[in-house]
RNA sequence: GCGGCCGGCAGUAGCGAUCGCACUUCGUCUUUUAGGAGUCGAAGUGAGGAAAGUCCGAGCUGCUGCGGGCGAUGGUGCUUGCUAACGGCAAGGCGGCGUAAGCCGACGGAAAGUGCAACAGAAAACAAACCGCCCUGAGCGUGGAGCUUGCUCCACGUCGAAGGGUAAGGGUGAAAUGGUGCGGUAAGAGCGCACCGCGCUCGUGGUGACACGAGUGGCAAGGCAAACCCCACCAGCAGCAAGACCGAAUAUGCGGAGGGUGGUCCCCCAGGGACCAGGUGCGCGCCCGUGCACUUCGCAGCCACAUUCGCAAGAACGUGGUUUCGUCUCCCCGCGGGUAGGUCGCUAGAGGUCCCGCGCGAUCGGGAUCCCAGAGAAAUGGUCGCUCCUGCCGUUUCGCAGUGAAAGUUGCGCGGCGUCAGGAACAGAACUCGGCUUACACGCCGACCGCAACC
RNA sequence: GCACUCGUAGCUCAACGGCAGAGCUGCCGGCUCUUAACCGGAAGGCUGCAGGUUCGAAUCCUGCCGGGUGCA
């Protein structure tokens, strides 16, 4: 059992998808930020954290927010296992040029830390 | 070799390992009456030439009862062909640009009508004449002659009122009523002639746009229609968030229980059917023909008004108002549309590849073969290793150049080695096709043209 | 997925196809002890870009680029 959970996948149950997810995410979550990426989480019943991520369009064209949506997810798969509970998570991207995954993770883990301290 | 021009190809790495994503198939386990849903695993497949812009054209779906006419609105505009269709493509004609290869062209109508043309100019669209030029020439001046001595006649004029002729010349403009030359004339003028241009007629060639030739006219009919407009042709409206199915919660609606426009006719007289009449509706508008669907709270009472009948009382019928009736309220049963959400539509197609054939070509015909993305807060990615490529830096062999007497040193080029960085441009399928337009990194291939040189 | 609309000086907007203008801001000068107000002056534009029609284009047409709005 243990085994299983501590595989690195992402499959669609590790997403939020539906409008009312979303909108219940950005009405009660807790907001935190850094650099480039806003996090807004809450404590959920899953028994995984789900990731949500929202790129605008002024952050640039298709293949742009494409290649970022990738990397976060990326980030997000090889660190979920660091929550201290599950939670429902949403990025917001705001506009700056693509970087590489370890940069991503980087933020993502600081993110993290901050959300654990509050 | 340099420069140009046209067309086509390809679309950035390769191999391996590993962690993931989406779909399909297979297996496995769990669950379910079943359909099905889920867990785990394996295999296969997984972005483009423009997937983009959304500028056109189609399929598909819904709305529309059908047919026709007129209109409105929008579009297209040389010819012939191709195509499912097109505003696309091919070939050709005509015009323009270029030495050429080649490129560009909304390229119907200005003798149906309306409108526009600033400034300049005499005049801007209809025949007129500003300066000129020419003719006649009242008169004026000068000279001469005559005599009646202030009049007549004659000649001349860098003078000239007025009238007429002219459109050659001047000047303006984007544009000024054909151009050049000769004749002609008082000066001029298509006034006449030759050539060119233009119009009309005929002939020949061509499917046609048009071309060529002959005759003839004697110049008329200026420009702008991407100004209104006219002509010809085309077009219903909306869009996969179309549309279909399932369907929580909440709210609402309908029907049953519980019968209703009028007239006539028919039946098995419980009810039902047919026809006629009236009304309403039926794709942007109107009209015509025809067809289809739906018909309304009702009846009685009372009141008011109008009409008709009647001597009158009153009766009939119509319109409006009122509410004492059913209706209503409650319960029960059944049903409906429909939101969240889910499923389908959703990928086999005007399909790809190869070969053969017809055609100048677009394209078409035949055969073989293949199945090739289907997501939905939206799938193609990450990491590591090796090879390859590019760039910066360092080092070094060689060559060239500068400096120096030389050793040496500086710069450039080719190559080797090493460290580091990077793997690219434009860009991400969203129902599907045919085009157009726009964007684009390193490249590759072919046809043709010009110039220079050599053989 | 569609439909519509706009782009002119630093800003807000005008301009029958015929010399691109107004207000505000900014600049210079004046007035004032000084500032504001006021007065005078000058400057500021490839009319979003590229083609075309026209004698002539901000205006008409075509294609791009950018912004905004609406519908389901």
């Amino acid at each position: 059992m243990t085994k299983s959970l501590r595989r690195y996948t992402f499959a669609r149950d590790k997403r939020i998808r539906s409008k009312a997810e979303f909108s219940a995410v950005f009405e009660k979550g807790e907001r935190a930020t850094r650099g480039p990426l806003m996090t807004i989480a809450m404590p959920t019943d899953h028994p995984t954290p789900r990731l949500g991520i929202s790129v605008p369009k002024r952050v640039g064209s298709a293949p742009k927010r494409n290649r970022i949506k990738r990397m976060l997810r990326e980030s997000f798969r090889l660190t979920q296992h660091d929550f201290p509970r599950p939670y429902d998570l949403i990025i917001v991207v705001r506009p700056h040029e693509p970087m590489i995954l370890a940069e991503y993770q980087r933020l993502l883990g600081a993110l993290l830390v901050k959300l654990c301290r509050s």
